[in-house]
DNA sequence: GTCTATAAGGCGATAGAC
DNA sequence: GTCTATCGCCTTATAGAC
């Protein structure tokens, strides 16, 4: 665990408080007491807020990006839908939600220069989404009612709405509903525990 | 249209402010140019702010509930479902989310009183999606991979991201993936047009 | 780079006149 | 009920010393 510079401290604590809060609920100076420097020092990397909301919208992307760049498309529709819930189960959290999903909500209140990316941020889920189920279809997946796509843009707003919900109402399996959608969708039979879980045996056609 | 009290415009105001920018992202004074009164007069009406806010997500819910009465239980899963779309593209508006769903993007902000009518509100409309879908499936609708009532919080979690990505994109066809998605779950034939839409000799078994 | 100091204005909230 | 006036604090942002 390498240390941190101060830049880097203020981007992770805006992320938190976005997730926690939003961009308008919180202040430089909730930031500068986090990381223990003056609101001064914040305006030296980021001379408005703006510009904070922009670059964490980036960084957070860009991580987000380099993580599903690790699912390996050589993997069954199935096995990659159970890593990219893997993913957001690592994020889910009694009270934070996804921090684009948050940001989603404040569109009215940020620059076009945000948008732009949070729109980056949603097409990147559902291409990933799209590509799975459209193969689990090839490949002989029950049929679906709506057009992958479609689908694929129905189970990205369950997983961010479940994350919502999931805090609302201080219960995680909340937002399984989503992800069990999602395991549907790519062909996994009702009831059946998954290739992830359960070794090789377990996997009829 | 008769005279709106200053009480009824304030709340009324407050509606579209908060599903506009949220409840961080305006103060009493936009409230007050908007009405046409001091801050000073709002405080007579709701002391702190917070009030205002429990108050304002009481009406909403209330008047949605009522609108969700209206839909006769003895029409079809199919017919229900219509209704119950209809009642959201009324609201469909280029930057305008639902309230409910803004309020629990901010849910750490706001009091305990606050969280108990949004899960009131959220637990609403899951209910009745959840009706809507298990008599469809028990009049012999084709069978979904989840449970009713996961399948019913997919679907409302996907609708209210719907309108979230819908104002995101500026683009209303966003919203309409999860519609699609609900009339496909209470048994409407895949490229079929609705009852609602088209008279009775297209209805066919 | 980080600080002190400060500006200029917004915020929720209250007191008291009318 | 609505106003004027005001409080005390928070907000984003800047200037300039070190």
């Amino acid at each position: 665990m390498k240390a941190q510079s101060v830049r880097e401290q203020l981007l992770d604590h805006t992320f938190a408080l976005i997730r926690r809060r939003g961009f308008n609920g919180f202040s430089y100076r909730d930031l500068a007491d986090l990381v223990g420097v003056k609101t001064s020092s914040i305006h030296y990397y980021f001379p408005c807020k703006e510009d904070l909301a922009l670059e964490a919208t980036r960084q957070y992307t860009a991580r987000i990006a380099e993580e599903l760049s690790h699912i390996d498309p050589a993997l069954s529709p199935l096995e990659r839908a159970e890593l990219y819930l893997n993913g957001w189960r690592r994020k889910l959290d009694p009270d934070q939600i996804c921090m684009c999903g948050m940001l989603a909500t404040e569109t009215e209140c940020l620059p076009e220069a945000v948008h732009a990316v949070l729109k980056d941020f949603f097409l990147l889920h559902e291409r990933l989404l799209t590509g799975m189920i459209e193969q689990a279809r090839a490949e002989g997946a029950p049929a679906q009612p709506i057009p992958a796509a479609e689908l694929a843009m129905v189970i990205f707003g369950a997983l961010q709405s479940g994350l919502i919900s999931a805090r609302l109402f201080r219960s995680p399996e909340r937002w399984e509903a989503a992800a069990q959608m999602l395991l549907a969708a790519v062909g996994k039979p009702a009831g059946a525990t998954s290739a992830a879980e359960q070794p090789a045996e377990a996997a009829a056609g």
